[in-house]
DNA sequence: CAGATTATGTAGATCGGTCTAGAGAGGAAC
DNA sequence: GTTCCTCTCTAGACCGATCTACATAATCTG
């Protein structure tokens, strides 16, 4: 049956999610993971035949798509892309906080230990950071930003997103994330 | 004889270095270490009796004085706080590319890890980005901007070099930290 | 019954860490 | 000057635990 085979092959993606935003690729066990899915050996390796990277491959690309929730639901009340991202970092920043710093940047761990050493997870970071990106830029492009321009102002502001959550998982510490958040805005638009 | 165990030490922190910013903590074995430095496992538990958390603390701080001297270096040139840091964001671009996307920041990889999970990592790793905010802080005041400001603008200027090599090292290029750091004099002034 | 899924057991490698033995360089004693 | 002692450091075997991956059997569903 369709039903109970797909619960557990969600519940294995989703405490891999959990696993690798705290602690990396290299140091999530599949062990763990499937201890925390309450899942069998035997399971793991019929839903994902390709293995641990398998695993780590959709849970990173679930993971992205969380973010893009996130964003699509804050973009609803955000009456721009400067306040969008301001909200988007506070968001961000409670999530941090309330997990104990085991959250941040559910990517960039795992890009940072494989960037030169697992060619198959590797494009994938890369994509999902393109297509956050991507995302970005149009924002930045309706919100009335020079087109030309959106790419790389795009490119900013993810890299602050993303090294204020490295500085304050690093502190563990909010502050960081807070103290990026009142510059963004004079780098986005004038008022 | 003291030399020799002085070089033997030196050359565990050297590769412990190294590996670390390639794969991370848990990605890096003590095995591999100990076969870069060509050291024997004794050496190794004699020179840090901490085990593999000392030689990574000292492998981090070795890697933290190592960007001191890049800066110091760069900034006998720079003309000012804005120049040293897109100078320096040129540097990193350049070390990250010639060693394949295996170096990248030194302990941002270690930070994310650890962040939840190792409370003897992580306030080293807090402490390091301490230090630099608090150098570029300084800079930034000595080129005289607002005192007041000077502590937040140190902050997202580091956000911003670590976001720049955590997209950079993701998609396996140095266009991002090239885009960001025309985007630096938005920031800091107004030339 | 057939096919899909779960449930274990286990293989083989590697992990971090500990232990003991020995190599080799000063310094002291005579 | 030679012997011997001591102390630092090296050398490598070894331990239990854990890792990913696979194999096989039991169970469930349609």
């Amino acid at each position: 049956m369709a039903v109970k085979g797909d619960e557990t092959r969600a519940r294995l993606i989703e405490a891999a999610r959990t696993l690798v935003e705290a602690k990396g690729y290299h140091g999530t066990g599949l062990n763990e993971v499937l201890a925390v899915a309450g899942a069998p050996r035997g399971s793991l390796y019929h839903h994902f035949p390709g293995g641990k990277d398998q695993l780590v491959s959709e849970a990173l690309a679930a993971a992205g798509r969380e973010v893009d929730g996130i964003v699509v639901e804050l973009a609803e009340t955000a009456p721009s892309s400067r306040e969008l991202v301001k909200a988007l970092l506070a968001a961000l920043a409670d999530r941090m906080v309330a997990a104990g710093y085991a959250k941040g940047c559910p990517v960039a761990t795992v890009a940072l230990e494989v960037a030169a050493t697992n060619d198959a997870l590797q494009p994938i970071c890369g994509d999902i950071y393109a297509g956050w990106q991507r995302a970005l830029a149009d924002a930045l492009r309706a919100d009335g930003h020079d087109a030309a321009e959106a790419d790389e102002l795009a490119a900013t502001v993810l890299a602050l997103i993303e090294g204020a959550l490295v500085l304050a998982r690093a502190g563990r510490s909010r502050t960081p994330i807070e103290q990026t958040s009142r510059r963004i805005a004079k780098l986005l638009g004038t008022d």
